[in-house]
Parts: C-alpha cells; structure tokens; sequence
DNA sequence: GCGGACAATATTGTCAACAATCCTCGTCTT
DNA sequence: AAGACGAGGATTGTTGACAATATTGTCCGC
C-alpha cells in the first residue's frame, strides 16, 4: 500500500491511458475545497434532532474528525468528482482499487466505499466481478440528463426570480464576471469550471437543497455526456448567455429567464446532437482509437 | 430466512423499539418481487454498452448470479427501502450492521454496502462512529421534497399527456382501480403502496429513466415525512384525484392534468402544515411517547 | 497458419479478527 | 443526594489474508 505511487491508476480498456497517481491528487487547493463545503453544508446535518443539546460539541468534533477516514474519503470522493468533472477521466476507463489505494494511501475497503458512491451517483459504472468503469452514458441517458435539466433547472430560476436577494444577485453577477474573464484570458479548463458553478450557485440560491442536490448530479453528468458524444472541449455554456439569464432574473422577469435558460441548454443540446447519430448503436471503439467513425 | 431469526436487528434510539427480524424479511412476496423486478429494469443495467455482441450471454450470465452475492444485497436493498417506503422502519430508528447481518445471513461487509446505499439514497443516516438510523427529515427538507415533487411530477405529466399510448392509459387505469378496490376493502397498507406505484408508473410511463429515479427516490423520502410529522396513516393520495389525473391525460389536457396534479401534492403537503408548526423548533418527543402534541 | 483449450496472472469479492470509539452503568467524591 | 468520573460492554471502523472470478498469454491440435 505504501510504496512508490507511480502504479498505474487506471489502464483505459481500449484507450490505455496511462496517468500518473498526482493526476488525481495535485494540488488544485481553489478547487477541492469549496467544492466540499458546499458538500458539507448540504448533506450533512449528521446530528439531526436526537440529543438537540450536545450538538454543538459534536459538530465540533465532526469538524476535527477524530479518526481521519471519513474526511478521508470525503477528499477521495471529491477529488474522484472534478476529476470526472474536469473531463480527465475519459468514459470507459476502469478504476481499479488497488491503484487507487495505492494512489490515495488508503485501503481498498474505503476505495470500495467511496466508489460505491460515485456509483449511487451514476458517474462510474459497476460490473459484477469485473471492477467499475467510468460512465458511459447512452444516448437514451443524454437526452434524459438535459431534459431532466431543462426541468429543473427552469423551477430554480422561475423559483429564483422571485426569491433572489440583492447578495445573491451580486454573487451571480461576480461569478459571469469571472467566467467570461476565464474564458477571455484563454484559461478553458477554468471557465468550464467556473460556468459548471454557475449552474450550481443558481440551484444553492434557490434554497431548495433537494432539488440543488439533483442538479448538482446532473452537472456531474453531463460532461460526461459531451465527452462521449463529442470529444471536443468547446466551452459548454455560452457566457452570454449565462449574463442573459442572471440579467432576466434581476429584473424580475421570471418568464424571460425561464424561457433563456431553456434555449441555453437547448443550445448546449444540440452541439451534440451529431454526435449523437453518430455513436449510437455500434461501440464508439474507432473514436476511442482517434480514427473517424466507421460507416 | 429459516433458523431463529429472532435477533434483535434495532433497539430505537428514543423510541427503545424492539421488533424480531420477520418484520423484515417476511415474506410479502406480492410486495418485494414486482418493486425488484422493476428496480431491475430501471438502474441496473450493468452491461451497459461496451461490448454489444456479448451482452446476451453476459446478462444470462448476471441472471444465474455466479455469486449470490450482488443479488442478495439487491434483495437486501430492496427489502429495506420497502420497509421505510411502507413505515415500518419509523424515524430515527438505528439499524445495527451485525444485527442486520444475522436477519439477512450474510457478512457484515454486504451489510454495509446496502447500508451506504440506503444512504445515497437519504433514506437512512450515517453517524460517524455512532451508526446509521432511519432518516429524519427536517421541517425544511419535507417542504423541498414536495417542491421538488411538484416540479418533476408536472413535468412528467406534461410530457406523459403527449406519448402516452393506449397500452399506458390502460396499465394506469388498471392501477388506480387496483388502490381503489384496495382503499374500499380496508387494506390501508395496500392501497398506500399501490398509490405509491401510481406515481411510480408515471415516471416510468414518461420514458424519461432520470427523472424517474429522482421520483423514485423521493416518493421513497415521502412516507418518511409522513410519519416524521403526522403519525396518522391516513391515505397519502386520494383516489379521485389519481383518476382525475389520469382522464386529463386521455383526453390529452396537458394543463389540466398538470393542474391536477399540482393541487393533488398540495393537498397532500396542506395534511403535514399543522405538524410541520407543532414539530417545528423542539423535538417531538410528546409525539413519540403517544401524548398530544404539548402546547 | 489458425482456432480453441488450458494455465498464469491480475483483479474483485468475502471473511474474520483486531482496533478505536461510543454508550451505559456503577462507583466515588463533594 | 447529586454530579463527575471511570470501567466494562457493545458497536462501528480498519486491516489483512484468502477465495472466486475474469483476463491475458501460451501451447497444442488441426
């Protein structure tokens, strides 16, 4: 388990990537932990009503976690995440757990457990005896995803509209702000990031935390969806549109910004589309090799 | 399943309950077959595309289960959520792994996969180095479920009204008039269960898988807020209006049945109000110990 | 030269023992 | 007598070894 963690985190069942361990553990300190207060403050109220009086003290020792395993795995799954996020696992690609023991310092017990997760979450895929594999969603799953999204994510704005503060408002209009400057200075990785937080800072002001946590699923998802269908990393979002639809909120036109946020993703839709057509019924094995699809 | 399964599987953290491991692993094969089956057909795809020419065989393959053991933890699952689904498990009750174990006969490992799934799920909690208890949804988290309901259930209205086919209108006929004859003979546990099928069937009806697993999980979530609040048994879903709902969509009124369905969850949110007020802030421990709500 | 059976290896799945933590209850102190 | 303290038991968390399975490479027969 210790040992040098140059091991061979994953081997791509076609694709035969091969990664260095840090590809998953770098730094990246802006990046895994705002993600993970955001995962804290949602779902996890852990002392939920039981002993209303000794809550505090055992926040505090939550925070502290006395043994580091479910922080632990807390980094492992986060990390896992925008590493799915980040479209730096390919779909497809196995995720072997000694490796991933190897690669995190922890035993293949947690790995199991932190894998089950992502896989409760659809972003890897488990066969039995087999190992688990990043998600391959099918075309039927695509058009699921985006249709699932355009109906959630029109209840948050709708819902948004009429509930959104001055704060909010600022905080929507910092983050395009900082997208679209992402997206100027040439930094992609970092404006898809940031359009990707875009969609989940409407779903965390909308105050509905079910529904946020269902689009924040979503979100995950679809760039897997684009990576599969699509293998080029245009931008997802059109940041004009994103100010668009922050604009229809502030002015409290609900309608306007239920009907942008539809084209938006209607938008982001249809670039896939082709791809669509292309990759469904047969495996998608001759892109995966970098030739042109056959047939 | 034979032998003495009399373990004691939970003692209730304030309710101090004690209940033989039967409670759950009763037979009911009406009950936890058909929820299987259809949980099969829904999330567990499993070979989902990689290899096209070899998935027969390997779906045969799954379907014998060389090891029983992803098909027990799927009974397991299974049998568990349909328990909280028919409120059998009340709120807040902890779930012991080894004891779980001995009713189920399997190791302690299987037990806590099914465990972390069930919490994925946010059907139970997980309490570092304490356990995981049945959930316990805050006052906050019931009113987003039901507005998140609304919004996936008008969705999946408005899209039904437009592809259902005869064979659909049909199933949902059958169905209501199922829970109907179900409610007229007195078998409440029935009736709630084939109600709770109705919703079910709509997600799966609408052709949308997404969607559907969200609803699934949250009409899993709901009989929880029911018993967390009210305590009554009362039928979570009138009758009429299910077969309002479903004429609406014979006849093809989008609006209407997506009205319908609107005032049908609100109606049934509008039964939890006075218990949200009474519960909301302490503790309903005058609830659980069978007295009036105090003040 | 090619296809299929067979062995070797790697990976997942299972299990039981051990360690750490929490809860309960008895005892002691004030 | 009431509260603090601590030992004991119960429960969860962790670790490593072992078994079962899939995959890959090799060899033999055709």
């Amino acid at each position: 388990m210790k040992s040098e963690a140059r091991a061979e985190v994953w081997q791509g069942g076609a694709e035969s990537i091969q990664a260095s361990a840090e590809l998953l553990t770098m730094p990246r300190p802006d990046l895994h932990t705002p993600p993970s207060f955001f995962e804290h403050a949602e779902l996890a109220p852990s002392s939920l009503k039981s002993p209303p009086q000794d809550a505090g003290v055992e926040a505090l020792v939550l925070g502290r976690t006395p043994r580091a395993g479910g922080q632990e795995a807390e980094r492992m799954f986060d990390t896992l995440r925008n590493a799915v996020l980040d479209q730096r696992l390919p779909p497809g690609m196995q995720l072997k757990e000694q490796a991933l023991a190897d690669a995190f310092k922890v035993n293949r017990a947690l790995v199991r457990a932190v894998l089950a997760r992502l896989e409760s979450a659809r972003l890897v895929e488990h066969r039995p005896n087999r190992g688990v594999f990043v998600a391959t969603p099918t075309v039927a799953e695509a058009r699921d995803i985006f249709a699932a999204r355009r109906v959630i994510e029109a209840a948050l704005v709708r819902t948004l509209t009429a509930v959104a503060t001055p704060a909010g408002l600022a905080e929507m209009q910092a983050l395009v702000e900082r997208e679209q400057a992402a997206y100027r200075s040439g930094d992609l990785r970092a404006g898809l990031r940031l359009s990707v937080e875009f969609h989940r800072l409407l779903a965390r002001l909308a105050g509905n935390s079910v529904l946020g946590n269902f689009l924040e699923e979503l979100v995950a998802r679809t760039p897997l969806v684009v990576l599969s269908y699509k293998g080029s990393d245009t931008p997802s979002c059109a940041l004009d549109e994103h100010s668009a639809i922050v604009e229809a909120i502030a002015v409290g036109d609900a309608e306007r910004a239920v009907t942008l946020m539809d084209a938006h993703l209607n938008h982001l839709e249809a670039r896939l589309e082709s791809g669509f057509r292309a990759a469904s019924g047969e495996a998608d094995i001759a892109a995966m090799l970098g030739l042109a699809p056959a047939r």
